[in-house]
RNA sequence: GGCGGUGUAGCUCAGCUGGUUAGAGCACAGCACUCAUAAUGCUGGGGUCGGCGGUUCAAGUCCGCCCGCCGCUACCA
């Protein structure tokens, strides 16, 4: 009947090379969290993530181990499967590069390059340093008695490899228009300014295929190359959909709404790939949102320093709801942001178990010893009533807006205001003193607050899916009634109420 | 160096197209309450809005210069 409304939400593919670290659970989170906001709307949503598996740091890792790559890369991918499980991420789909259907789309995707004229071979040509097996750029290079030195130290020779080129110099103008069109394809704005300002000073050619290694893609019709990561990498959020099979069923799904990024890979999504599908003659994607870094205790973090910061093991100390709750509650979705045991223990206690935990707490605990546990009536209408009602009700469409932005933050401040007041209203309205003057009154004034806190437990399913599903059951309210449409429908009076129990545990903290 | 951004209460930050006594959260102090996870609420102290100059009846809010900090300046996913 209704138009079908979609949404595509991405994740990168996370390199196998490396242990998930915090960077790889809190780009997923964040596409989570849209993702079952807009199931929660009642959009068709597909969330993608994977593994990007080939290259030559896999081909060499796993012969440093003896082991085949494919073998390898099974085992490694694992870590990352695994992430998706512990941080209860709802991804549709987890792509990994090495399967049969990202080899079809990444042949399909070069042949039709090839086909409109977009590659050509060429030679890949620098300074490349034997010993560390990598190019240097022409700044980076040093000179000591003729002979020149990589930043490593590794000495460096002139050399060209024969490689495949796509024709990005080709696509400057188009790709500023493109980007003057779309004022909203890169986020935040600084970001995109960065970009612009990039493609401003000049594109060259990019080269999009090895010959140094095997590990990888072959090139159509010429089996001594293989892809070199961009055309591979950046393939899978089309692979996923079905590509090149334009009639498959997910198909109507591109292009994406959202690619969440790390501001590193910022430039291929931006530059790269809207000109890589542009080449091909595909819709561009709606929006990449490149977000900031972590920072450990103020630090810097890095394998060097040993301060890389574990996400499982964080959940396993604070919980999932409260890490993901955390991760994006305290830092602006977009910049950098610090993590500090001392500000996650004061944003958990505060404004989870006090602010939000206590007031279902100390309202549940009064409908269960003043209305027998059954859910009460609203009596004659009071003007106090607006100012806690109003803002539970507008709360859904306040959240939608900023999620809409990507910012999280900023949703999750609009929902601490109103459990904020929420706090405030029952101390103004003091149902306990109500208690022993007017009992009518009482139970409409339970009854407002109940109808808070549906509003805000259905708002924070997605940010804390498991806390928010107690704190709906502790309402009472009925499985199939957790969707923002439903708020529109209250409870029936009288439904019963379980013995309420707190949602958030305190963390005492005496160390720090 | 070039381009971009930023500098507002102790801390983290809001302040759109310039307009009454500059705001929030946290932290701090006092008071209230005792339904509740010793939770909550109310009130208050505290800011030359980086500096200088300019435009204007009026400037954190526009312009110029200066100082500080940050990001980007291509083939490392």
């Amino acid at each position: 009947m209704t138009t079908e409304r979609r949404c595509y939400l991405t994740t990168p593919i996370y390199y196998v090379n490396d242990k998930p670290h915090i960077g790889h659970a809190y780009t997923s989170l964040a596409t989570d969290v849209l993702a079952r906001w807009k199931r929660m709307s009642g959009y068709q949503v597909h969330f993608l993530t994977g593994t990007d598996e080939h290259g030559q740091k896999v081909e060499k890792a796993a012969e440093a181990r003896g082991m085949d790559p494919q073998a390898f890369t099974d085992q490694v991918s694992q870590a990352f499967r695994d992430l998706a499980v512990t941080m209860n991420f709802s991804n549709d789909d987890f792509i990994r590069t090495t399967e049969e259907r990202h080899k079809e789309a990444c042949v399909a995707l070069w042949k039709r390059l090839e086909e409109k004229g977009e590659i050509y071979l060429g030679a890949y040509e620098g300074w490349y340093a034997v010993r560390d097996e990598a190019f240097y750029g022409p700044d980076e290079i040093t000179e000591k008695d003729g002979q020149k030195f990589a930043p490593t130290g590794a000495p460096v020779e002139w050399v060209r490899e024969p490689s495949y080129f796509f024709r990005l110099g080709a696509w400057q103008e188009r790709l500023l228009e493109f980007y003057d069109a779309n004022p909203d394809f890169i986020a935040p704005q600084t970001r995109r300014n960065e970009v612009v300002s990039f493609v401003k000073s000049g594109l060259s050619d990019l080269s999009i295929s090895r010959t140094s290694f095997k590990w990888g893609v072959k090139v159509p019709g010429d089996e001594a190359h293989v892809m070199y990561v961009w055309v591979d990498a950046l393939t899978n959020y089309i692979t996923a959909l079905g590509y090149p099979d334009e009639n498959a069923a997910l198909w109507k799904f591109w292009p994406a709404d959202v690619h969440f990024v790390g501001k590193d890979i910022l430039r291929f999504h931006t530059i790269y790939w809207p000109a890589l599908l542009m080449a091909a003659g595909l819709p561009t994607p709606k929006r990449v949102f490149a977000h900031g870094w972590w920072t450990n205790e103020g630090q810097k973090i890095s394998k060097s320093l040993g301060n890389v910061i574990d996400p499982v093991a964080l959940v396993e100390q604070y919980g999932l709801d409260p890490v993901r709750f955390f991760l994006l509650r305290e830092v602006p979705f977009g910049n950098d942001g610090d993590f500090s045991r001392k500000s996650l223990v004061q944003r958990l206690n505060s404004e989870l178990a006090n602010d939000l935990g206590n007031l279902a707490q100390r309202t549940l605990s009064l409908i269960q010893k003043n209305c027998e546990g059954l859910l009460p009536t609203t009596g004659e209408p009071d003007p106090a009533d607006a100012e806690l009602l109003d803002a539970a009700a507008a709360l859904p469409g306040r959240v939608d807006e900023a999620l809409n932005r990507q910012a999280f933050h900023e949703a999750l401040e609009r929902i601490q205001a109103v459990s904020r007041l929420g706090n405030a209203w029952i101390d103004a309205q003091k149902p306990w003193s109500l208690k022993k003057t007017d009992l009518v009154r009482m139970a409409s004034v339970l009854r407002h607050l109940h109808t808070a806190l549906r509003a805000l437990a259905t708002v924070l399913q997605p940010f804390m899916p498991d806390t928010m599903e107690r704190m709906l059951d502790q309402l009472a309210v009925p499985a199939d009634a957790r969707t923002l449409d439903a708020l529109a429908v209250p409870l029936p009076d009288g439904t019963p109420l379980p013995p309420p129990s707190p949602l958030f545990q305190k963390i005492l903290d005496d160390a720090v």
